[in-house]
RNA sequence: GGUCCGGUAGUUCAGUUGGUUAGAAUACCUGCCUGUCACGCAGGGGGUCGCGGGUUCGAGUCCCGUCCGGACCGCCA
């Protein structure tokens, strides 16, 4: 046995026993006539005392020790002189009897301390050092206890978990596949999932009506913070369910984890939102409503005045930032550069200072009188000691541009607290999306989307004005899950395929299996997939996912560690009939 | 595909207008030290300034290219 207790447990309680521990050298302090060892494993630190004095051929053994080297110490519990309240096992430490070296180890490249002392690139080289440390430590444990949350909640619900394949076909529709080649069938490729959705879907035609999994998925896109190209979610389907039920269901799980992991409960039902007043309110499909600050339109207001950026703007809307009437005109030249910085795209900012005296002071003062002003400061709620922030110019791009100023004095004004949780359903997303590149219809969620059914006369008339049942979860401005009820009628399948340009030929070949499937007798269904690394991201405290993924992918989607992806051998490449035309 | 920021000791960073032998902290090594817990004190070793080219009497510093890392836009059904 080589240890009776772990470095996290030992207390005054056990003052007197005989324990063995084994850990990693954390910090060795030479005193000289003494030395103290803080042993440490994933439980805790404990310190280990040798004495000079004592047993002189151990203190000069420890004194050796390095960091990091794994050691196993047995000796007696003892109440410390000096107690360290900074650990939990401070009032306690262990005299050492006897001394094994495990394993020696060289110097690591970074301290292994909660506040490491090494760079992004380097602890990610070696995460397994960077794993060591409490921090990461946690968030590992953060995300055990949330999938056994998960799991616990849907068992108790009836949903069984099944595994669905990772080696499928590929569909150019949407985010880009990673393609395996098949030895066995030259010139052929499978694909990695982007999520189990036909699979899924399938499972509810076999009469599994309560499904989940939590699944890795693969996309071959540019990365982010929070968008790694393997991520898992939590996928869910069931059947004979409306929207009503899914979202119900759902919140409950949400609810579950709160409560079970966060130890935060919610009263009442999350609201509900629907994607139009999100984007005319928040100019954002996933609005963080931890604060209000909701666009107001002034484009009725505002024209005629001669002035030509609000003349000629298409769409006119601002935002009230409550008590900042007073700030300088250096922040707001900050303010000004923010909106216009090529990602934010705004051309200008117009501010309008409530002063505390009651009068009314803007940067168009030119063109509008004080009236002018308190009209707009009315309509936007505005009093005495606000500020009015106003864009203008193109209704979809300014929408964008105000909701990135929204988000940007939230964060100013301190109301994005980490540690506030705002849930939030945004429902009714359109069903299309047009794109201008290639000048046609794109499926906004994923084409087995239902449309609204008051909607469906509309699908040949103005497709992109056709409203689909589907929804997101999005908790602080953070997309946490996404679903829709599925479509479960072939006819209504096959006219989705043809409103997206599929040609008859290439629905079959695609989707064929599914269409087959659902002249077998489908049910209605519907479900949800959330992203669990942002999940837990979250419920962390961080934008980041990376620190809650053992071994994450770099922002060029590189292993740093193993430093894949690599060329394959010619060996290898003949084997799977594959010629490389790299220029 | 694009924009911005960064790369100097094991590590985190500083490095003035382009000017002597490139510094600090920490880590590491050696010595001293019996109650430390960021131990303390004294000493020591440690550098292809990412790489390649250019400008210059002279480049860590300026210019061009390139590689690597980070953040973001496009992209992410």
């Amino acid at each position: 046995m080589y240890r009776t207790h772990t470095c996290g447990e030992l207390n005054l309680s056990k003052t007197g026993t005989v324990v063995t521990l084994a850990g990693w050298v954390h910090k060795s302090r030479d005193l000289g006539g003494m030395t103290f060892i803080d042993l440490r494993d994933r439980y805790g630190i404990t310190q280990l005392v040798f004495n000079m004095e004592t047993n002189e051929g151990l203190c000069k053994q420890a004194r050796k020790l390095g960091r990091e080297f794994v050691i196993q110490a047995k000796g007696i519990v003892q109440e410390r002189s000096n107690k360290n309240p900074k650990i939990p096992t401070g009032e306690i430490e262990v005299i050492v009897k006897e001394l094994t070296v495990l394993n020696e180890s060289v110097v690591p490249p970074f301290t292994i301390e909660d506040e490491s002392d090494g760079g992004d690139e380097l602890r990610m080289k070696y995460r397994y050092l960077d794993l060591r440390r409490g921090p990461l430590q946690k968030n590992l444990l953060l995300r055990h206890k949330m999938a056994r949350e998960v799991r616990n909640y849907l068992d108790g619900l009836g949903f069984i978990e099944v595994e669905t394949p990772v080696l499928l076909k590929s569909t150019p529709e949407g985010a880009r596949d990673f393609v395996v080649p098949s030895r066995m069938n030259p010139g052929e490729f499978y694909a990695l999932p982007q999520s189990p959705q036909m699979f899924k879907q399938l499972l509810m035609v076999s009469g599994y009506d309560r499904y989940f999994q939590i699944v890795k998925c693969f996309r071959d896109e540019d990365l982010r913070a929070d968008r790694q190209p393997e991520f898992t979610q939590v996928d869910c389907e069931m059947s004979f369910v409306t929207q009503d039920d899914v979202l119900n269901t759902f919140e409950g799980l949400t609810k579950h984890l709160f409560r079970a992991i966060k130890g935060i409960e919610f009263s009442g039902p999350f609201p509900r939102m629907s994607y139009a007043d999100a984007m005319n309110q928040y100019g954002s499909d996933k609005p963080d409503t931890r604060f209000t600050m909701r666009f107001k339109e002034l484009t009725g207001v505002v024209k005629g005045k001669n002035f030509p950026v609000f003349d000629s703007a298409e769409y006119v809307a601002g935002i009230c930032a409550q008590k900042c009437s007073e700030y300088t005109r250096k922040k707001l030249d900050e303010l000004t550069d923010f909106v216009k910085r090529p990602q934010i795209g705004a051309s200008g900012l117009v501010y309008v200072r409530y002063n505390t005296d009651g009068t009314l002071k803007s940067s168009v003062d030119k063109f509008y009188a004080e009236e002018d002003l308190k009209k707009w400061a009315k309509i936007t709620g505005a009093e005495q000691g606000d500020l009015i922030l106003i864009l203008a110019g193109d209704r979809e791009q300014t929408q964008h541009a105000l909701g990135e100023l929204r988000l940007e004095m939230g964060k100013i004004l301190g109301l994005r607290d980490k540690n506030t949780f705002n849930p939030l359903w945004v429902v009714d997303f359109p069903l299309f999306e047009w794109d201008e590149e290639t000048k046609r219809l794109y499926a906004k969620h994923h084409p087995f989307t239902s449309p609204k059914p008051e909607d469906i006369p509309l699908l040949d008339k103005n497709p992109v004005q056709v409203r689909a049942n589907a929804y997101d979860l999005v908790i602080n401005g953070v997309e946490i899950g996404g679903g829709s009820v599925r479509i479960h009628d072939e006819a209504l399948q096959r006219k989705m395929f043809k409103v997206l340009g599929f040609t008859d030929e290439e629905a079959k070949n695609q989707f064929g299996f599914l269409m087959n499937a659902f002249k077998h007798g489908a049910p209605p269904h519907g479900g949800v997939a959330f992203g669990f690394d942002r999940w837990v991201a979250l419920f962390g405290g961080n934008d980041s996912i990376r620190d809650y993924i053992a071994f994450p992918k770099n922002n060029s989607g590189r292993d740093v560690m193993q430093d894949s992806p690599a060329a394959l051998t010619a060996g290898q490449l003949k084997e799977i009939h594959i010629k490389l035309d790299l220029t």
